[in-house]
DNA sequence: ACGGCCACTTA
DNA sequence: GTAAGTGGCCGTC
């Protein structure tokens, strides 16, 4: 129970009965928020879902203190806020923090919202500008201790570790763990009076504090454990024995310096409120229980009025202002709530997943996706229970439904895989595991042949009513809306008028938390994480020929179908949304993969022009080129067969005509590739060649100037891709349905094709491509000094590569000198290995070696970048790019040593290559406003990895470009600073082949 | 009708 | 040496 402190002075000193609790309230709300599931206030849509585990925690430490036993009561209490992002630290180190994102949107509102909060329950509110919450817990716990009280710090956060001593303790509710001595030793190796010791060398990326290269917690342990603190280190720095340690350190010395003052939390703070005045005071109930109501916290609220004693009725809701939302009327709606949903005994029904505020539990396990796993699985899935909705009340009960828990899971199903096609067929809903509907609205009798049949089946709500219902709760943001795959349904649901915010993508979660581990189909993720196997659309629908439209199908079976997904998306989303935040995930999630949703439907919505008659005229001139080769071909061989077969021209040219066969495949026949066929060329033999370039012809006829007309969509007369957003394991992007990632570039021939790429009318296309890019990447994260001096200088880089490894200036350099070094350049990217780059220079695999040997010995830096990764992903089994994101090789672990190389190799590239593919998507997710608000009517049509194509009115070509380049240039700001430059070269033509 | 293999296209 | 997708052939179902 809540102890009056009548018998205390307010500002006395402390004595040893007394025991201080210290809440860090800044960390506790970023934990509060990613944590708990998405929670906002009816009816106005105000998030308030980190404010609802902020006020669960207070009371209840209010309540009970730390432990259950008795006396453990704190006498002292207060929570602590940063109070703005500039402090002391920014002075002695401008980019201390600077790595930190901007908070989500949805939090923003929530910060004062928890300083009412606190100060409703009549809890100290502690904050001081240029002070961190930190340096306020650090005065205010030494002073207690000083004065023989007991302290404990509510936090999870490892920077406050070095406080932790004999008379202060340290505590994270939400993982419900105690920090003591021992706990510090575990994480630091080192007591909590040496964590600023081992903290200044090993520095920190989060907070971006630099350290000494090289050096990580577990070697600044035994460093600070042999010398004993930072400045004896220095001094003795040239007794250490490894080389790079001792030179960094030497070189570093004032860098580790700078991070000690950093990580020191300041103690003598002077504090405007003393510690004595921190005493614990009565819960004044009314004013809490204003609080409450206007949050609309109905569990919680009856709770503190049953133990205040305060009478709820009687009190009304607080006024809050929060600009942008207005206060409810609480009286009528909250109330009614209440009524309707918490006393209606309805607790057994609720899932883990609950967003109830006061059901959202304080405590949140680790394992907490186990957990709900278990829970979720135990509930069936039974096809047979869903509801098929055929009135317009039902389906209104429905989205009443989703207003009230606040998320809802949504599918649609269409008459096409191809969103910009498929016409409406219903759509699906679920609100709770195993509770799940179907909408039927445009389905149709099969048997539709003769006398114009195929009329709407009977019993449907009309398209239009059925549109008008659900339109304002799928765009209502205080419903989360929940999909697998969503930017399928965002395309088609925006073609009916409807656009979905705000929304969760199930298939991008898995995709965050688990790229590379396997697919993020729903039908997989259901057999993974829910053991259930959905009923295969095979099974409605059929496949190849015989395939039905899912207009065609009857509706109860469209029922036990289309519900079910709905229902496995909303389970998956329960399992799958904790993990975010457990997993450190959140940031990653938010800002590059569930932003580019609506970013990429509307470059697909868009698509691009291509020049139908041109793509005809081509296919005759290869038709033509073809049959020339194929006469020559023949003529060569002394019969005719099917070119186009391997098989059939091995036997042909290693059989028949007896020439030295080269390479076999896997298979064991004999390889024919072009390769292959080179070589045969090189050796001074007709028929191969021709071959090789029939080949070629096959290839850009068949794919591209054949296929893509069939692409051209009738209604747009404009080709639309289909990006696959979580198809890689780097986070690239992937393009299909056409591929318009693969447009050929590099022949004359092929650039033929990309010539009928072309601008509307009074239009151009702009290419925006980044320069370099991964070499940038690669060079900013392995830190290679001549590399980003070289970017920063413009220099050809290949050229300097070259010149700085076999010391031949780079004027009058030989082409093949510099093709070499680019050669090595490429494969450092790749991963290298000798056998890799000895067959892409044609040499020897000793020489290439040699080489290799040359590049490490003039770039340690990309040795130890390369070396660093393979411990990486053998010790975590996944690599990370430079935002975060992570790519997963589960396997690299295997005995096999081809395989194990492999896996090395790609854990290699895909920090490079994917930190790349980050900063294309934070440019193309910020691209359209920037456009916008420099009234700009260009238009982002195609992504092509390290390029941007845009469409563009002629008159504001020379204005869009400069800001194009802009938004890219700095793509990575603020949330990091590049050491090196990114370069963006712009072009605008008529057709894509002039602009590229 | 489907899927593996091989070849070719891109960054 | 990394990351993708598509088309033709051809064996299997």
């Amino acid at each position: 129970m809540i102890r009056a402190m009548s018998t205390q002075s307010t500002s006395s000193a402390l004595t040893a009965d007394d025991h201080l609790i210290l809440v860090d309230g800044s960390t506790f709300i970023f934990r509060a928020y990613h944590a708990l599931p998405p929670l906002t206030r009816k009816p106005d849509g105000l998030p308030v879902g980190a404010v609802s585990g902020f006020c669960n925690m207070l009371w209840k430490l209010l309540q009970e203190g730390l432990t259950p036993e008795e006396g453990d009561e704190p006498t002292h209490f207060a929570v602590i806020f940063d109070h703005s992002a500039q402090t002391f630290r920014n002075e002695i180190y401008p980019e201390y923090k600077a790595h930190r994102p901007d908070p989500p949107e949805d939090l923003v509102p929530q910060f004062g919202l928890i300083r009412e909060a606190t100060r409703a329950f009549s809890v100290h509110c502690i904050e001081q500008e240029g002070f961190e919450a930190d340096d306020l817990i650090a005065t205010y716990a030494r002073e207690a201790a000083e004065q023989g009280a007991r302290v404990t710090i509510v936090s999870g956060d490892k920077d406050l570790m070095q406080l932790i001593g004999p008379k202060v303790g340290m505590i994270d509710t939400m993982k419900n763990k105690t920090f003591g001595e021992a706990e510090v030793f575990e994480k630091f190796g080192v007591g909590p009076d040496k964590v600023i010791e081992v903290q200044s060398l090993a520095g920190d990326s989060v907070d971006n504090v630099p350290g000494v290269p090289g050096i990580g917690l577990k070697t600044a342990a035994l460093l600070i454990n042999e010398f004993g603190d930072l400045e004896t280190l220095l001094a003795k720095a040239d007794t250490i024995k490894q080389n790079k340690r001792r030179e960094n350190l030497i070189e570093f010395a004032d860098q580790a310096r700078i991070s000690r003052q950093l990580v020191t939390l300041k103690q003598d703070v002077p504090v405007k409120v003393p510690v004595g005045e921190l005493s614990v005071t009565d819960v004044d109930g009314p004013k809490a229980l204003g609080f409450l109501k206007a949050m609309g916290f109905t569990t919680l609220t009856r709770r503190v009025a049953d133990v205040t004693g305060a009478d709820l009725d009687t009190v009304d809701a607080s006024d809050l202002k929060v600009p942008g939302w207005d206060v409810p009327d609480h009286k009528g709606r909250m109330m009614e709530r209440a009524a309707g949903s918490d006393s209606a005994g309805s607790e057994a029904a609720k899932t883990p997943g609950d967003a109830d505020p006061d059901n959202s539990g304080l405590l949140v396990p680790q394992t907490v996706a186990d957990a709900r796993a278990q829970t979720i699985r135990a509930i069936p899935v039974d096809s047979s229970a869903y509801e098929t909705v055929t009135s317009l009340d039902r389906l209104k009960e429905w989205c009443d439904a989703a207003f009230e828990k606040g998320y809802v899971a949504f599918d649609t199903e269409t008459t096409s895989l191809d969103a910009m096609q498929a016409e409406l067929v219903g759509v699906s809903l679920s609100t709770e595991p195993g509770k799940a509907c179907y909408v039927p609205l445009g389905h149709v009798d099969g048997e539709g042949d003769l006398l114009g049949g195929g009329g709407l089946v009977e019993g449907q709500i009309p398209l239009k009513d059925a549109l008008e219902v659900l339109k304002p709760m799928l765009e209502d943001r205080s419903v989360l809306k929940i999909a697998q795959n969503l930017k399928y349904d965002w395309l088609v649901m925006t073609r009916y008028g409807v656009d979905i915010t705000p929304y969760d993508d199930t298939m991008l979660l898995s995709y965050t938390v688990d790229a590379g581990k396997g697919g993020n189909g729903m039908d997989e993720l259901s057999e993974r994480w829910l053991d259930h196997k959905p009923i295969p659309f095979k099974e409605i629908c059929g496949s190849g020929k015989s395939m039905i439209t899912f207009d065609k199908v009857a509706i109860d079976k469209a029922t036990a179908y289309a519900a079910e997904d709905a229902d496995v998306t909303l389970r998956l989303w329960l399992i799958l949304k904790p993990r975010l935040a457990s997993e450190h995930m959140a940031t990653a999630y938010e800002t590059l993969e569930r932003p580019m949703v609506p970013v990429l439907a509307r470059m697909e919505k868009r698509g691009i022009s291509v020049d139908r008659q041109m793509l005809s005229r081509l296919s005759g001139e290869f038709a033509q080129g073809m049959a020339g080769k194929e006469a020559e071909i023949y003529e060569l061989a002394g019969e005719s067969f099917n070119i186009g077969s391997p098989k059939q021209l091995g036997d042909i040219l290693f059989g028949k005509m007896g020439l030295p066969g080269g390479k076999k495949t896997k298979t064991g026949a004999w390889s024919t590739s072009a390769q292959v066929l080179e070589d045969l060329a090189a050796e001074g033999h007709e028929l191969p060649s021709r071959i090789v370039s029939w080949r070629q012809l096959s290839k850009l006829k068949s794919t591209y100037t054949d296929a893509l007309p069939g692409y051209i969509n009738p209604e747009t007369g404009r080709v639309h891709t289909s990006y696959a957003l979580a198809a890689t394991t780097t986070g690239r992007l992937s393009s299909s349905e056409p591929n318009l990632q693969n447009i050929p570039v590099r022949t004359e021939e092929g650039r033929k094709i990309r010539k009928a790429f072309i601008a509307e009318k009074g239009h151009k296309l702009i290419s925006a491509d980044y320069s370099q890019i991964e070499l940038r990447v690669l060079a900013h994260m392995a830190d290679i000094p001549q590399l980003k001096k070289a970017f920063d200088d413009g220099l050809d880089i290949h050229a300097m590569t070259a010149s700085e490894m076999f010391g031949t200036p780079i004027e009058g350099m030989d082409p093949m000198v510099r093709r070499r070094a680019k050669a090595i350049n490429f494969g450092i990217i790749y991963g290298i290995s000798a056998f890799g780059l000895a067959n892409q220079l044609g040499i020897s695999r000793g020489e290439a070696g040699d080489y290799i040997k040359t590049y490490f010995e003039r770039f340690p830096g990309i040795k130890d970048y390369m070396e660093a990764t393979k411990k990486q992903v053998h010790a975590n089994g996944y690599v990370t790019t430079i935002f975060g994101r992570k790519a997963h090789y589960p396997e690299v672990n295997t005995k096999n040593p081809n395989m194990r190389a492999f896996y090395e190799r790609a854990a290699i590239n895909a920090p490079i290559q994917g930190s790349a593919a980050d900063i294309l998507r934070r440019a193309m997710v910020r691209m359209e406003n920037r456009l916008e608000g420099s009234k700009l009517d260009a238009q982002m049509l195609l992504q092509v990895h390290d390029e941007l194509i845009f469409e563009v009115p002629d008159a504001q070509v020379e204005s869009t470009i400069p800001v194009i380049r802009d938004v890219m240039e700095n793509a990575c700001d603020p949330a990091l600073k590049l050491s090196v430059p990114l370069q963006v070269d712009a072009r605008a033509a008529d057709n894509w082949d002039e602009a590229h």
